[in-house]
DNA sequence: GCCGTTTTCGGCCCGACTGTTTTCAGTCG
């Protein structure tokens, strides 16, 4: 039972007992336990004492009991009770947009309706509008929703996001009535999964603005529209949502659009201590403003310094910008080469030199050409011959570049038995070794885990790339006890991947934060199969910022000459 | 169910939009 469970368990709790119509406050109380335990970067089995888990913020006496109880038995007789109870099948209905508890109740306890199906036939057959308190219309919005429920379960990765939403923005920009324009929300946050995108306004005129944004080509159909907040989804299939505020309010707008929704409530409560009530308008002493143009005025007014939107999830800015200790984040520009590269020597689509010149573009001083090793026969992986022969041409491409270092490395295969499948000969004569699962994902949790630890322990290897396997949206992460892999890296001073593909970014943000505490260096790497991938590595900044990871803790950041004396 | 430099009880973040009513409840973020 992971951290993960026991969050899972009790955002389930909070779920049933809203339908059940308990004490709003209690169900909060379940989701707060539940966010913190699952950002929590230490394994909450770990803590033996009761008295301990107390110490967590919004987990007291009852919770603490819980968590023991699930620790110690895998069960939690509460929920267990829970889930038998009438009641319980009804969370399906919850997940459809414009159903809320009031109405699952209504339509179950009037209809004796309990499925998405059944929903649906009763809208098609116009019952729920003859329910107090439905009509003709909500009824139409509940078959939309369900609708969209079915098209659309699952978050987007980030990067499919960004860019329509960066389309959108530089559409909106040009509208005359738009003053300052920025993202909002969890993409703001650069969490890496979107599940919808908010755009902050500020403007005079907030109607000429909401009217454009509606009449974008992207638009399917408007949810709602109204003065300073409106409402569409995409052709995609993307929600977006449109808020407009005065310049004047712009930047508590800001803060309070970026959220998260944990960091908000934090902040509007260090301000009622304050006797200020912070909203997207301001911060406001009586109904005198106080704040609100920028974001800075807003922290500033409830006494903390600037906090990134990366950091924002509760998850200890707070306390730590009240102490003045916030981290000094890792920025793009901090990036001094890509450790993971390939070329058109396997399954990348750019030769090496297209590669090079593209790095060195960025402003690069390094690359590390990581083609795969024979193993993974599809991408052409390269032999103990081939390899010889690309050394010659990357020394060749050498000779002619200045200023600029392409390293000789590879991604070797590690093996279920935790081998490498090229020999350590051959790895001992490269600059630089990249180690990763590419098979049998399907270990158990044990085997898997020594079999990475092998390849940390192997005096060849450097880094182990895209740690966790995992592919958003896709495959799942392998079973591996990443506690135990960091520990061994520590131990014996490698590096772990930080992979800036999109659909990896593999460490995630908890993971670094993980690698940081235990003193195991990061490299912010993007596996890039083409120069236009390149260009990923803002995902894993982006990624590393919500870990927390400082320049000093990513070995990517390092000139060239430091960096080769760090990797021998 | 949690929490406490006013509190161990009585609070718990705040506002916009929609739809159904006609002054507000429900939902959402």
């Amino acid at each position: 039972m992971n951290n993960q469970d026991i969050a899972r368990i009790f955002y389930s709790i909070a779920e049933i007992l809203e339908i059940q119509g308990e004490n709003p406050f209690k169900i909060r109380a379940y989701i707060k336990a539940a966010q913190t335990v699952e950002s929590y970067t230490k394994e909450l089995s770990e803590i033996k004492d009761t008295e301990e888990l107390k110490d967590l913020p919004g987990i007291g006496e009852k919770i603490a009991l819980k968590i023991k109880e699930l620790l110690e038995t895998g069960k939690l007789e509460m929920y267990e009770k829970l889930k038998k109870s009438e009641f319980a099948p009804l969370v399906e209905l919850l997940e459809v947009p414009g159903m809320g508890p009031k109405h699952v109740r209504l339509v179950y306890d009037e209809l004796g309706i309990k499925t998405l199906d059944q929903l649906e036939k009763a809208a098609r057959r116009g019952k729920l509008k003859e329910l107090p308190g439905l009509g003709e219309k909500t009824e139409q919005n509940i078959l939309k929703g369900i609708e969209q429920e079915r098209r659309h379960k699952e978050r987007y990765p980030i990067g499919e996001i960004l860019p329509k939403a960066e389309s959108v923005i530089s559409q909106l920009q040009k509208a005359r009535e738009v003053k300052d324009i920025s993202l909002g929300g969890s993409l703001r946050r650069m969490k890496e999964t979107i599940g919808d995108v908010d755009i902050l306004v500020s403007s005079l005129k907030p109607k000429a603005v909401s009217d454009a944004f509606v009449k974008l080509t992207e638009v399917q159909n408007i949810l709602s529209q109204g003065p300073t907040k409106s409402s569409i989804v995409t052709k995609d299939g993307i929600q977006m949502d449109l808020r407009v505020v005065k310049p004047e309010s712009y930047g508590a707008a800001q803060h309070y659009f970026t959220g998260s929704k944990a960091h908000n409530i934090r902040i509007r409560s260090l301000g009622i201590d304050r006797g200020l009530k912070v909203n997207e308008y301001g911060v406001f002493k009586g109904k005198k403003s106080v704040a609100g143009k920028t974001e800075e005025e807003v922290f500033k007014s409830v006494g903390l310094t600037y906090i990134p939107p990366e950091m924002r999830e509760d998850w200890g800015e707070i306390e730590a910008a009240q102490k003045k200790k916030l981290p000094h984040l890792i920025e793009l520009k901090d990036i001094q080469g890509d450790l993971h590269i390939h070329s058109n020597w396997t399954d990348g689509r750019s030769t090496i030199e297209e590669m090079a010149k593209a790095a060195q573009k960025i402003g690069y001083q390094y690359i590390a050409l990581c083609d795969h090793s024979p193993t993974i026969g599809v991408t052409n992986g390269l032999t103990p011959e081939r390899l010889e022969k690309r050394k010659k041409e990357i020394d060749r491409l050498n000779r002619k570049f200045k200023n600029f270092k392409i390293l000789n490395g590879i991604e070797v295969d590690i093996k279920p038995d935790g081998k490498t499948d090229l020999d350590d000969e051959i790895l001992k004569k490269l600059d630089i070794v990249v180690g990763a699962v590419h098979t049998r994902f399907s270990l158990p949790k044990e085997e898997m885990t020594r079999r990475i630890i092998k390849a940390i322990e192997n005096p060849c290897v450097h880094i182990i790339a895209h740690p966790t396997g995992r592919l958003l949206g896709k495959r799942d992460p392998y079973e591996v006890d990443m506690d135990k892999l960091l520990d061994a890296a520590r131990a014996n001073q490698k590096i772990m991947e930080l992979n800036a593909f999109p659909a990896r970014l593999d460490l995630n943000d908890l993971h670094c934060r993980k690698a940081k505490e235990k003193g195991v260096k990061v490299v912010i790497s993007t596996d890039a199969h083409w120069t236009e991938h390149l260009h990923w590595i803002k995902y894993g900044i982006a990624t590393a910022r919500r870990g927390w990871l400082e320049p000093e803790d990513v070995v990517n950041t390092l000139s060239l000459e430091k960096l080769l004396k760090y990797l021998k």
